[in-house]
DNA sequence: GTAGATTAGTGAAGACCATTAACCATGCAA
DNA sequence: TTGCATGGTTAATGGTCTTCACTAATCTAC
């Protein structure tokens, strides 16, 4: 096809892959303006200076516009909480859970359509059509919340459920997603995961959804007594000058 | 206007009466078949035999639908949970808690359009569009779990945090919860209130949005050690036939 | 360097959609 | 019965996605 040119790129591999980049970057922007909703091919063409149909050279149609921005900020939000853990002090694990944790609510209350596509409604929509691409923001975020919940778990600190303590089929759910994120501690340890992430993750849509709005305008307080609760559970403490 | 025919309606007015509700019908039913997205002025006259301009006597534009929509489901959503209370044995507060919130579930993962629609992304597209539609659902409902609630603080078993354990201003926000609902208990009653139902609704969440879809594709076992860890915190038991 | 194949764009057209405007028939009230 | 408010109509405007036929440019192979 494009011959063995060492890594040299013809010129029309160079102008594809800016248009490209172009198309994607205009579709995050209207995303983030206007919703998943006023993500349109048309307005993207507009933008790139382009006809709507030329698009379709690039992508699979607005469905296929979307997946890509989807795939964007997967990476994106993936490299973002990847990042806030790591800025952390390597030894404190509440500090890192939090700094982590809190990088999420920061990010979704300033990204609410993006959040809506990666994990909302938007996701649904788009599973819908697609097929499968849950695994890799499951995964790699699991991953990154994964490592400290091991480490927790190394210290032998924490308490978690024995697996006869466990529903049955709640186990089973637990150890597919234990797998899906490839650790192996055990499926208490997921639970306790899972347990945590099930109530971050409902400030997150009440956040988004603007549910409650009339009381909560801002939530990071009400996450902040969250937080409290999660890391005593899990037998770490916040560090005091955070929030 | 309508002249004092007592209560006998002009075959105008019954006329009119009709079609708005097959209207309203239709709305609903393509809501829950196709989502929001698909609640479309052109379908919704399509279904009642009439041209959609004709549907601009009746409703203001796609959005009006919408909100019609809307008020529609709040009123049955709330009907539904409170009768879901109601059925259990008065004195349980247990078994009661446990129905209602069971409701809340069920009706949820039966009608995940029209849970978009009441508290999800399709409410946050619907309240930037509108102004202010808050009140009543969370009213009606937060008044049928706050009746429970204040049942338990009478009692006197409820463990709830006292004023000067809360943040200040997540204090204020909880009281202000609390004066929406129409509740006279004290605001760590609300907050336990407000504990609860983020948790509740986390799980809503992630069964409508297909969150962690790969792993959890029923959120009843969830659902119900979340329920026992709650009531837990409630000081009261769910009976054991349930689930 | 040129001939042929591939690629990336174009405009036109069809099928939806919302919304407005002009118009007409009918039911209702004086 | 006459006049008017009401509730429907069609037509028109402008937006969307998508497919198709076509063209111009680029690249490859000779």
């Amino acid at each position: 096809m494009t011959g063995a040119r060492g890594g040299a790129q013809t010129r029309r591999e160079r102008l594809r892959a800016e248009l490209e980049r172009e198309a994607r970057a205009e579709a995050r922007r209207l995303t983030a303006a206007h919703g998943v909703e006023g993500l349109t091919l048309s307005a993207v063409a507009r933008g790139v200076g382009v006809s709507p149909p030329a698009l379709y050279r690039y992508f699979d149609g607005r469905q296929g516009l979307i997946l890509a921005v989807y795939e964007d900020l997967t990476r994106e939000f993936v490299s973002i909480v990847a990042e806030a853990a790591r800025r952390e002090a390597s030894g404190d694990l509440g500090a890192q859970l939090y700094a982590a944790t809190r990088a999420v609510l920061d990010w979704t209350v300033a990204h609410p359509a993006e959040f809506d596509l990666l994990m909302g409604a938007g996701y649904a929509r788009l599973a819908a059509s697609c097929g499968a691409l849950d695994r890799v923001l499951v995964r790699e975020l699991g991953g990154a919340f994964g490592l400290m919940f091991t480490e927790l778990w190394r210290q032998g600190r924490l308490n978690f459920p024995a697996e006869d303590e466990i529903d049955p089929v709640l186990l089973k759910q637990v150890i597919v997603y234990r797998d899906v994120i490839g650790l192996d501690h055990p499926p208490g340890v997921a639970l306790l995961m899972i347990t945590c992430w099930r109530q971050i993750y409902g400030i997150l849509c009440m956040a988004v959804n603007r549910h409650l709005a009339a009381s909560f305008d801002d939530f990071v307080p009400l996450f902040n007594r969250m937080m409290d609760d999660l890391l005593g559970m899990l037998g770490v403490a916040r560090a005091s000058g955070q929030g």
